[in-house]
DNA sequence: ACAACTCGTTCACTTAAGTTAAGAAATGCC
DNA sequence: GGCATTTCTTAACTTAAGTGAACGAGTTGT
């Protein structure tokens, strides 16, 4: 898990001996169960989760109704909404498949970025990283139809298809989970002639 | 327009004068009509853009079609994709009002951020500020209807439907002119019953 | 002032997604 | 193993969005 860690981290700082062990020393490692959930609806979280191994889901609750909206895989960080604005969380988190993440809070993070600049350095990378990721996804979802979203996806991340829910991946793809059944359908149809 | 800006600024961090010298002394104010295209697809810009007044907006023409993504109106900042990754541009920007804003790029920003580290501490704070927007704005997209969104824009943006025209309106809500054209008259039906 | 465009709306028709319900397949739990 | 639950698919029907075309109002340009 370390490696797994220190790797990803490696892409954006280099890090000497003494700073790995400040990081191994803050105890961040979990593992967690599939369909654990990690944050409520309502609930005033300050934890900052990253995927080493497994995935994740984010989903709201919408008229009784799960609505999911984000997976995070290997590699992948969700800073909760209710972590930077401090308020009660909208959205739960939980557990697609059996995971291994880091958990952090700022408490922690304000130690590490005080000890070690290099670290503020990161997570800003990080963050313009993702805005500039966020913003080109959310312009792709919003120029294509459910179909071609479905077919994006299976070009970009094959792997979540596999892994996640059916009905799950509907409402990420904005849709209901008899309309992808249905548009899967379709597509292998067209895909015989 | 200097009063906008600073006014703007105060609210993350404060200037001395000095400061406010320097700052006015990148001439950064743009003053642009309505129709001018800031940004053409292909192009490799390193300009990041300030709205004080006036709106602009973000669009993809795919398949011959415009496609607006994003508008950006008073205290709203783009920074395009391709100044992040300095890439030829995926999309056009272009002014729907006249509109006045400034003009900066990563040159002068890094020559502002040496001498005055408060800048990098108030774009990181922007950025992430935009990151958990632009997160809950996705969210919200992709789990309500055109007709919800609408109703949402109506209650959260009221100027950008009087502002804007309609058929880019309606790719920002992810559907056809001639649908938002009908799910508005639908609406007005329902209220009056 | 007139022609050419743009823009919004409407209509008829097509296509796809929402809804409700039912049943098969897979999974989890004694 | 067998029962219950969850998950996925299918189907029939409803509703809404896409498409192509037409029209009028407003704008632009000459």
């Amino acid at each position: 898990m370390k490696n797994i860690l220190f790797g990803f981290i490696s892409k954006y700082i280099s890090l000497t001996e003494d700073e790995k062990n400040a990081i191994l020393s803050l105890d961040l490692f979990r593992s967690v169960k599939k369909g654990t959930v990690l944050l409520k609806e309502g609930q005033k979280s300050q934890d900052e989760l990253f995927v080493l191994k497994g995935c994740i889901r984010k989903y709201y609750i919408i008229d009784g109704e799960e609505k999911t909206t984000a997976f995070f895989t290997e590699m992948e960080g969700l800073v909760p909404h209710c972590v930077t604005n401090n308020a009660p969380s909208e959205y739960f988190v939980s557990c697609v498949e059996d995971t291994i993440l880091t958990v952090t809070n700022p408490d922690m993070g304000a130690g590490l970025n005080v000890t070690f600049p290099k670290f503020e350095i990161m997570c800003r990378m990080l963050s313009e990283e993702l805005l500039a990721k966020q913003q080109i996804d959310f312009d792709e979802f919003k120029t294509s139809s459910p179909e071609q979203r479905y077919l994006n996806l299976l070009q970009n991340r094959p792997d979540l298809i596999q892994r996640v829910p059916q009905h799950q991946l509907a409402s990420f793809l904005g849709i209901k989970p008899q309309s992808l059944s249905r548009l899967r359908a379709r597509i292998l149809e067209k895909d015989k002639t």
